[in-house]
DNA sequence: TCTGGGGTCCTAGGACCC
DNA sequence: TCTGGGGTCCTAGGACCC
């Protein structure tokens, strides 16, 4: 099992575009105007990041940082078609190949030197994109995926069952692939800080605080198990949401039911376009400074209609208490699953 | 650091029914 | 009404990830 993770995909494909910012600081984000009140940057480049500029970091403060940086939009239709580049190249291979995402994707193959391999994928990726990548191997999806983030940048590292205890062991819970800030703090309430010490707690104590599957599976997270299979027909989405942080707080009702119905025309012609049935329909507000508040309601019967699930929005926004700003709105749709009735 | 947008899955509690 | 024990559906929220 191997996983192919580009290495600063953003900020490689921009690169490419703008050669005359190679050695430069350059932030990605949002239109591209770091004087821009809530957006936040999607990437930056090493020369960047030296200035403390990371991802998710706001521009306004990016540019407090680092007034000398560049800003560009970001260009999501660019990434995609970069990275259908890179995972035809992947495809060329003999190879298994399960996309994760713009900038990763499993690959499954037999043989019995993967090392050699991950080196002619990373040749050839680099070759006809002229992206970077780094791959890690392992035994299932969890260590593949974590050996390649200490392959970055370029390199290939190889983290099975053999080298997990000497690797992982010593490491924080949350440099688990599925443990998190918060998970890793409750854990190490109960005293488990460690990777070892998560390995060899008792599942049924993870059990009564973290409910009957994630308590446990945590604990296989920390032996080193993860899901092995590659599964290489397209995924199938569940849902599809539309949300929308506005630059100043809106206290208008009619301006609220206008966003409202914006979205949900637009998600419905999501729907309509992927050629999918709505089953749910869901609102989503964020108030003032940061409270976040969902609404949802389950439709009568599936449907593709816009109307229907513009009405429904609308109802379901009417349950709010709008009484305060709002920062946010979103409108989210769940769909039929294949196979099921609608 | 006044904190984007788009996803997935799990949990808990209430309603309702037998 | 002095009120057991499920099972299922629905909703709201939390956590994680890219």
């Amino acid at each position: 099992m191997l996983h192919v993770d580009l290495d600063q995909f953003i900020a490689a494909v921009e690169l490419l575009r703008h050669p005359e910012l190679r050695g430069r600081p350059v932030v990605v984000g949002g239109s591209g105007d770091p004087t821009q009140p809530r957006t936040v940057a999607a990437t930056a480049t090493y020369e960047a990041r030296a200035h403390g500029v990371h991802s998710g970091m706001p521009l306004r403060t990016a540019l407090r940082r680092c007034p000398e940086a560049v800003f560009l939009p970001s260009d999501p239709p660019a990434y995609e078609a970069a990275s259908e580049r890179v995972m035809a190249v992947l495809r060329g291979f003999p190879i298994r190949v399960e996309v994760w995402g713009w900038d990763e994707a499993f690959a499954g193959a037999a043989t019995d030197d993967p090392e050699s391999l991950a080196a002619e994928l990373r040749a050839a990726v680099l070759a006809e994109t002229e992206l970077s990548c780094s791959i890690g191997i392992g035994d299932n999806k969890h260590q593949a995926k974590l050996a390649s983030a200490f392959a970055k940048p370029a390199g290939v590292f190889r983290l099975t069952g053999e080298n997990w205890a000497e690797v992982m062991n010593h490491r924080p819970t949350d440099a688990l692939w599925g443990i998190g800030a918060r998970i890793s703090k409750r854990l190490a309430g109960l005293g488990l800080s460690t990777v070892a010490e998560l390995a060899a707690a008792d599942p049924a104590e993870l059990a009564a605080h973290f409910g009957p599957t994630n308590g446990p599976w945590y604990r296989y997270l920390a032996l080193g198990k993860g899901e092995a299979e590659i599964v290489t027909t397209p995924w199938v989405a569940r849902g599809h949401s539309r949300e929308t942080t506005f630059p100043r707080d809106l206290t208008d009702r009619a301006e609220l039911t206008g966003h409202v119905a914006d979205l949900a025309g637009q998600v419905a012609a999501d729907a309509r376009a992927e050629g999918r049935e709505i089953v749910r329909v869901s609102v989503k507000v964020r108030f003032t400074p940061f409270l976040t508040r969902t609404r949802q309601s389950k439709l009568p019967a599936a449907t593709t209609d816009p109307e229907v699930v513009t009405r429904t929005a609308l109802n379901v926004l009417g349950r709010f208490d709008l009484d305060r700003p709002v920062r946010l709105l979103g409108v989210g749709v769940e769909y039929t699953l294949p196979g099921e009735s609608g």
